[in-house]
RNA sequence: GGGCUCGUAGCUCAGUUGGUUAGAGCGCACCCCUGAUAAGGGUGAGGUCGUUGGUUCGAAUCCAACCGGGCCCA
C-alpha cells in the first residue's frame, strides 16, 4: 500500500489510510478470488472469510473478550522489536535480517571499590550505593585487596545500550579467571570466562598475561559482586547470573540491559532490575540518559558511546563487525530492542521463561483496534463487558468507527456501573475517557479464524476443525498463533490436522523470485493449458516437500491429462449402446473382464487411502498408470475384438461394456477432486447414468471398494512359485496369481512379436528370415506349447486361451503338445507368421483357420460369419 | 550460526523389518496400427541410489561427517 500511495502517506488521516489499506486489501482479496475459482477451488465465494469485514472483527473481538475473562490479557513494560521509521513494534515475523556493520567493543568495567590506578575517572562515590560489597571481586578470586584494579571484561555491538546497561550476566555453571595483563601499559586484572581468556586478550591486545585465580559465576553472582557503571557516575550494578550465557563470542560475562534486550528482561524480573529504557518512540534518548546523549539518536550515540569509553580508559577494544541484523521488513532499516507497554495475551506470567506470551500491540493505523479506553491517572478501562459493547458497535459500523466516535458511541449500550469486572469502584466518567490507538497483531486476527470464520459461520460447531492446510512458513505463524487463542478459549486445539506443503522452486530446486524474474506465472498457464492440466500438476507433486515447477513440467502434465480424458472417452464411446440397467451383465469367471474389474477395486481402495491421508500425489499417480497401463495398453487394446465384432447384444460384449461403463463411473468420481472440469462433463455424458446417481460427481460419494471382490482375487496365498505347474487339481492359486502369469505370457509374447517384425533375433526367438516383417500381430498366431503329459497347464491354456489371443492381439492363438519343452516353464510361447498359413477375416481381420468355414461367408471367420447371421435385417 | 527437512534414471514417483542383476509411468529413440485417430499399440536405451567414511558376510536402506536445495529461527 505504502508503495501505491507514496509519499502522500504522511499526510494521510487515519481515516485516509485505513481507507486505502481496505481498498487494497480488498482488491487482492478480489484478485484471489478470482484466481481460486479459475483453478475450480471450491468455496463459499460469495461469502468469503474477510478479516476486516466487520462481522469478523466482532468475532474476534469476542474471543478477544474471553481470553480477558480467562485473565489472560495484561499490559506490561517489555522491550520489543521496534522500528524506529515506523515507529511502531514489530512482530518476528516482520523483520527480516540483513548484514549490517556495528561497532564491536570490549568493555572494562571497573569493579565497585576499585583501586584508583589512574584508569577510570568514575570513582564511586561512597554515598551512591551503601549496600555494594565493595571488596567481592577481589574476596571471590582470593585477591590481595592492593592488587592491580580488577574490572569486568564485557563484550557487546551495541554501545548505544550501554546507558541502560544494569547488570552484568555470567553463567553459573562456567568457570571465570581473573587475568592479569599489560594494556596500553598499565597493568589490569580482568575477568574473563576461562574459556575466553586467550580469545579476548587477543583480539584486544592485552599483552603478557597471567591467570591468576578461577571461581564458578555462581560465586561471582553469591557473593554480590558489582561493579561502577561505564557511563553513569557513581552507579553500581550487580552481576546476576543467567543461563542463556554463552561462551560462542564475547567474554562470558554479558551487558545486560533489560530494556533492550528479551533475555535481559527476563533476568530483569528474575533479580528485580528494572526495566530500564532511555530510548523513546523516535530512537533518541530522553533526559534520563547522560546528558551528552539526550536527543541524540542511537545510532548517533554509537560511536559518542565509544569515544566516551576511550576518554575513560575502559574501552578494552574496539572493532568494526559485519554481522547479521534485524531490519523492518517494510522500511527495510535497521530495528532495535525497545521496552514500552504492551498489551500481551498469554498463559504463563512468569515472564522470566520468555517468548510464552505474545505481544499483540501494533502500533500502526490500519488493523483491528486494540479496544482499550485510557482514562486520567493511566486508567484502562477495557474489560469482557467493555469489549464486547465495542464489538458489537463494530458488527454494525465496522472498526473504523474507533477512530471516529467518542467512547460512549463506541460503548454503546455499557454501562460502567453495571460491570462486575469493574469492582465498584467509584463511578466511571466515559467522557474522561478516550480510546487508544494500538491495533491488534494480525496474528491474533487469523489466529482467530477458528471462530470468527469456522464456528461463526456454521462450519463447525465445536472444535476441532478437520484441517488446517498452509505453506510450511506458518508453523510458528497461523497454527501456532490459532493454537494459543483456542486452547485459552475452548480448551482444546483448533485443528485435528494440520497440513503443510513446501514452496514452489524452480526446475533446478532454487527460489523463485520476481527479482529474479525465474518465477513462473501460473495465470498464464492457466489460460495456457487450462485449470485441470495445472490441477493435475500439483496433485502429482509431493507437496511436502518444496515443489518444483517449470513450463516444461506442466506441459508433461498435459500429456497425462489427455491421457486420462481419453480413457473415459474410450469408456464412454465403448458404452454408447450399453444401458446399464437392461444390458448389464456379469462378466464370466476366467475373463479379461474380472481382471479389469479386480485392477479397478485395487485401485478403488488405493485411491481412497491416498486421499484419506491427503496424498494426492500417489491417488494422481495411481489412477494414471491406471489408465495408462490396466485400462488402456491391456484391457481396451485387447477388448477391441469383442466390442466391435461380437453381437450387440451378446454376453461377452455386455459383460465388456458393464465392466467399462462400472470403470468409467467410477474413474470419473476419482478424479473428480482433482480434475473437476473434466469430471463434471464427463459425468454428463455417462451413458444411461443411474437415476439416483446426483447432476454432479462432486455430490456424489466416492466409489465403494467391493471387498469381495479383493478378497476373492486373493484368496489364495500358498507358496506359489516360478516352476508353479497350474496342477488346477491340487492347487487353487488366486486369480491375483494366475492373471500375473497371463501377463507374463502376454510379456513374452510382444517380445516374440516384436522380433517378428523386425526380423531381429529376440531372446529365445526363432531367427529372422521367413518369418520376418510380420507387421500386424492379427497376421501372425501365438502357439503355447506344453508338455503332453502337462494336464493342468493344458486346461489352463484352454480356460484362458481366447483372452491371451486378445491380450497379445494376435489373429489366432492354439495349443500344442511336445515331448519336451526349451526350458524350465511349463508354457513356452512362440509367434509365427500365419499370412501364407490362413486367409484373412474380412470383418475382424483376423488370420484364422476357419476362415471360409461358412460357405455363406467365405471372406469371414467362423464367429464373424454366425454373427453376421445374428444381426438383424438392416 | 542453530533447528527441521529433502536429495533414487531427463521428469514425477515406488523401493516393506538391510538380502540375488535397484523398479514403474512419462519423456526420449526406433517401430507398428489406422474401426479410441489433434487417438492407440510394441520394443529399447537411460541410474557408481548427493559425496565420503563406518557398522555388516551383505547397505539405496543403519550410523557419522560433508556437499547441495528449501523452510523456520538467530
Amino acid at each position: 500500500m505504502q508503495g501505491e500511495v507514496g509519499d502522500e502517506l504522511v499526510r494521510m488521516s487515519h481515516a485516509e489510510v485505513r481507507r486505502h489499506c481496505a481498498a487494497y486489501a480488498d482488491k487482492y482479496a478480489k484478485v484471489q478470488s478470482e484466481q481460486f475459482q479459475r483453478l475450480g477451488v471450491m468455496g463459499e465465494f460469495g461469502r468469503p472469510y474477510i478479516t476486516m469485514s466487520p462481522e469478523y472483527e466482532a468475532a474476534v473481538l469476542e474471543v478477544f473478550a474471553r481470553m480477558l475473562e480467562q485473565g489472560l490479557v495484561y499490559r506490561q513494560l517489555r522491550p520489543v522489536h521496534w522500528s524506529i521509521e515506523n515507529r511502531t513494534a514489530l512482530a518476528e515475523a516482520e523483520l527480516e535480517y540483513h548484514d549490517r556493520e556495528d561497532d564491536s567493543i570490549y568493555v572494562l568495567l571497573a569493579s565497585a571499590f576499585a583501586k584508583a590506578s589512574g584508569f577510570a575517572k568514575a570513582t564511586p562515590d561512597k554515598s551512591a550505593d551503601k549496600s555494594a560489597d565493595k571488596g567481592a571481586l577481589k574476596r571471590v578470586f582470593g585477591l590481595e585487596e592492593d592488587a592491580a584494579a580488577a574490572y569486568l571484561m564485557i563484550w557487546t555491538t551495541t554501545p548505544w545500550t550501554l546507558p541502560a546497561n544494569l547488570a552484568v550476566a555470567v553463567h553459573p555453571e562456567f568457570e571465570y579467571s581473573a587475568v592479569k595483563f599489560r594494556h596500553r601499559g598499565r597493568e589490569v586484572i580482568a575477568v574473563i570466562a576461562a574459556e575466553l581468556v586467550e580469545a579476548s586478550l587477543r583480539a584486544g591486545g592485552g599483552e603478557g598475561w597471567e591467570v591468576l585465580a578461577a571461581a564458578r559465576g555462581a560465586a561471582l553472582a553469591d557473593a554480590g559482586v558489582s561493579y561502577l557503571h561505564p557511563l553513569v557516575e557513581g552507579k553500581v550494578c550487580p552481576v546476576v547470573p543467567a543461563n542463556y550465557v554463552t561462551l560462542e563470542d564475547g567474554t562470558g560475562l554479558v551487558h545486560t540491559a533489560p530494556g533492550h534486550g528479551l533475555e535481559d528482561y527476563g533476568t530483569a524480573l528474575k533479580c528485580g532490575l528494572e526495566v530500564y529504557c532511555p530510548v523513546q518512540a523516535d530512537g533518541t534518548f530522553d533526559e534520563t540518559a547522560p546528558a551528552w546523549l539526550v536527543g541524540k539518536t542511537v545510532w548517533e550515540a554509537n560511536p559518542l558511546v565509544v569515544e566516551h569509553l576511550e576518554e575513560a580508559g575502559t574501552l578494552f577494544h574496539h572493532a568494526k563487525v559485519s554481522h547479521s541484523y534485524p531490519h523492518d521488513w517494510r522500511s527495510k532499516t535497521p530495528t532495535i530492542f525497545r521496552a514500552t507497554e504492551q498489551w500481551f495475551v498469554g498463559v504463563d506470567r512468569s515472564l522470566g521463561k520468555g517468548g510464552t506470551l505474545w505481544c499483540v500491540t501494533r502500533e500502526r493505523w490500519w488493523g483491528l483496534p486494540i479496544p482499550a479506553f485510557y482514562g486520567d491517572g493511566g486508567r484502562v478501562l477495557m474489560t469482557p463487558a467493555s469489549v464486547r459493547a465495542v464489538a458489537k458497535h463494530f458488527a454494525k459500523h465496522g472498526s473504523d468507527s474507533w477512530f471516529t466516535q467518542t467512547p460512549a458511541a463506541l460503548l454503546g449500550e455499557y454501562d460502567p456501573d453495571k460491570d462486575p469486572d469493574l469492582g465498584g469502584e467509584q463511578a466511571l466518567d466515559l467522557s474522561e475517557f478516550q480510546a487508544g490507538t494500538d491495533i491488534l497483531d494480525v496474528w491474533f486476527e487469523s489466529g482467530s479464524s477458528w471462530f470468527a470464520g469456522a464456528m461463526q459461520r456454521g462450519l463447525v460447531k465445536k472444535l476441532p476443525v478437520d484441517l488446517y492446510l498452509e505453506g510450511s512458513d506458518q508453523h510458528r505463524g497461523w497454527f501456532q498463533l490459532s493454537l494459543l487463542p483456542a486452547l485459552s478459549v475452548a480448551g482444546v486445539p483448533p485443528f485435528k490436522t494440520v497440513v503443510t506443503h513446501g514452496f514452489v522452486v524452480t526446475e533446478e530446486g532454487f527460489k523463485m523470485s520476481k527479482s529474479l524474474g525465474n518465477a513462473i506465472d501460473v495465470i498464464e498457464q492457466l489460460s495456457k493449458r487450462g485449470a485441470d492440466v495445472l490441477r493435475l500438476w500439483v496433485a502429482s507433486q509431493n507437496y511436502q516437500d518444496d515443489v518444483r515447477c517449470s513450463e516444461k513440467l506442466i506441459a508433461q502434465a498435459e500429456d497425462a491429462y489427455r491421457k486420462i480424458r481419453n480413457t473415459l472417452r474410450f469408456c464412454m464411446g465403448a458404452c454408447f449402446d450399453f444401458d446399464p440397467a437392461a444390458d448389464a451383465a456379469q462378466p464370466p469367471e476366467h475373463s479379461l473382464d474380472r481382471w479389469m474389474r479386480l485392477a479397478l477395486h485395487e485401485l478403488i481402495r488405493d485411491v481412497l487411502e491416498a486421499y484419506e491421508k491427503y496424498e494426492f500425489h500417489k491417488a494422481s499417480r495411481l489412477i494414471y498408470e491406471f489408465c495408462t497401463v490396466q485400462a488402456s495398453s491391456i484391457y481396451m487394446a485387447a477388448v477391441k475384438d469383442r466390442l466391435y465384432c461380437e453381437l450387440p447384444d451378446s454376453p461377452r460384449r455386455r459383460a465388456t461394456q458393464t465392466v467399462l461403463h462400472e470403470v468409467l463411473v467410477a474413474l470419473i468420481k476419482l478424479v473428480a477432486p482433482i480434475l473437476p472440469h473434466t469430471a463434471e462433463e464427463a459425468w454428463q455424458h455417462i451413458p444411461g447414468r443411474d437415476s439416483d446417481e446426483l447432476d454432479t460427481p462432486h455430490l456424489a460419494l466416492m466409489p465403494e471398494v467391493d471387498t469381495e471382490v479383493l478378497e476373492v482375487a486373493e484368496s489364495v496365498s500358498c507358496g506359489w512359485c516360478d516352476n508353479m505347474r497350474f496342477e488346477v487339481d491340487t492347487v487353487s492359486p488366486s486369480p491375483v496369481m494366475v492373471w500375473q502369469r497371463l501377463l507374463d505370457l502376454r510379456q513374452e509374447g510382444l517380445i516374440k512379436l516384436e522380433a517378428l517384425r523386425t526380423g531381429l533375433p529376440a531372446a529365445g526367438a526363432q531367427p529372422g528370415g521367413q518369418d520376418a516383417g510380420v507387421k500386424n500381430p492379427l497376421d501372425a498366431e501365438a502357439v503355447f506349447a506344453i508338455r503332453a503329459d502337462d494336464k493342468g497347464a493344458a486346461r489352463f491354456l484352454k480356460m484362458y486361451l481366447g483372452e491371451l489371443e486378445d491380450l497379445l492381439g494376435v489373429g489366432y492363438a492354439r495349443i500344442e503338445t511336445a515331448e519336451t519343452l526349451e526350458g524350465d516353464a511349463p508354457i513356452a510361447v512362440r509367434v509365427a507368421d500365419a499370412r501364407g498359413k490362413y486367409k484373412r477375416c474380412a470383418r475382424s481381420w483376423k488370420r484364422r483357420p476357419d476362415v471360409g468355414s461358412d460357405p455363406d461367408y467365405p471372406d469371414l471367420s467362423a464367429r464373424d460369419a454366425a454373427v453376421i447371421k445374428g444381426l438383424p435385417r438392416a
